[in-house]
DNA sequence: GCGACAG
DNA sequence: ATCTTGTCGC
């Protein structure tokens, strides 16, 4: 792994944000992988792995889960003390160097990683998505529940399973107008007017483009909002967290 | 001072 | 993210 771009809670706002340029310049929003893409999300595709975590007081836990189709691979977690404070923009260097505790407990090798938070949807292009997957410089993908910064292409709402509207860099991001960052993907839909479910927002993470991270978020949800890696690392968290109780 | 943003 | 009962809708 890239140990030099490991974060550093220690840093000074202004190192930090230097390193995240530093990070987007190493960072490749192109697919560079082996596997067939297409596979992703079936029992003879790739390992795609999700993390998530769960917060007591000061201290993260950590949850990864390597999947492959329908099968649980691996679960793995870790139990790590936080530093800083959530900071928008600075999310990695509060819970980059928890994730990477989880990942050393880690025996599987996974192809592709799917992170809860933005990759390239990202003020500097590089949030927790880009940062950890530049790192471990592995295929990653960014899904997050709120957006943080760019432009949707077009309306967000009302969109029917499996649809997709880009987003694009605005003035908040550290990239020329109008670049392709992520998509907003709505993954599940109520048919009645009278419910409705909000989209995702995925961005690349490192290794692959705003399309594929798109793709994948799809080919992995299997009738719940959040693809089912993220859904099975969210409930291991939370498995972690009541065994520790307080 | 105003605005405002993942988890 | 987390604190939390009931409640609306399928």
């Amino acid at each position: 792994m890239r140990r030099e771009f490991v974060p550093d809670p220690g840093a000074s706002r202004a190192e930090m944000e230097a390193q995240q340029r530093d990070i987007a310049a190493a960072a490749t929003f192109i697919d560079d992988f082996e596997f067939d893409s297409d596979a992703v999300g079936s029992d003879t595709g790739p390992l795609v792995a999700g993390v998530d975590q769960a917060f007591l007081d000061d201290r993260a836990v950590s949850a990864v889960v390597v999947t492959r189709g329908d099968s649980v691979v691996e679960r793995a977690h870790a139990v790590s003390p936080l530093s800083i404070p959530y900071i928008p923009g600075l999310l990695s260097f509060r819970e980059g160097n928890p994730i990477l505790a989880a990942f050393e407990e880690l025996s599987t090798e996974p192809d592709c990683v799917l992170f809860d938070g933005s990759g390239r949807i990202h003020f500097r292009q590089a949030g927790l998505a880009t940062h950890i997957g530049v790192v471990l410089d592995v295929p990653s993908v960014g899904v997050a529940k709120n957006l943080l910064c760019g432009a949707p292409e077009a309306s967000t709402e009302g969109l029917a399973a499996g649809e997709r509207v880009g987003i694009d860099a605005d003035e908040d991001v550290d990239a020329p107008a109008g670049t392709r960052i992520g998509y907003a993907v709505q993954t599940k839909q109520y048919e009645s007017p009278n419910r409705h479910v909000n989209p995702l927002y995925v961005s690349p993470g490192h290794r692959v483009s705003a399309e594929t991270a798109a793709d994948w978020t799809l080919a992995t949800a299997a009738g719940y909002k959040l693809p089912e890696p993220t859904r099975l690392a969210d409930a291991h968290a939370a498995d972690v967290k009541r065994t520790i109780d307080t």
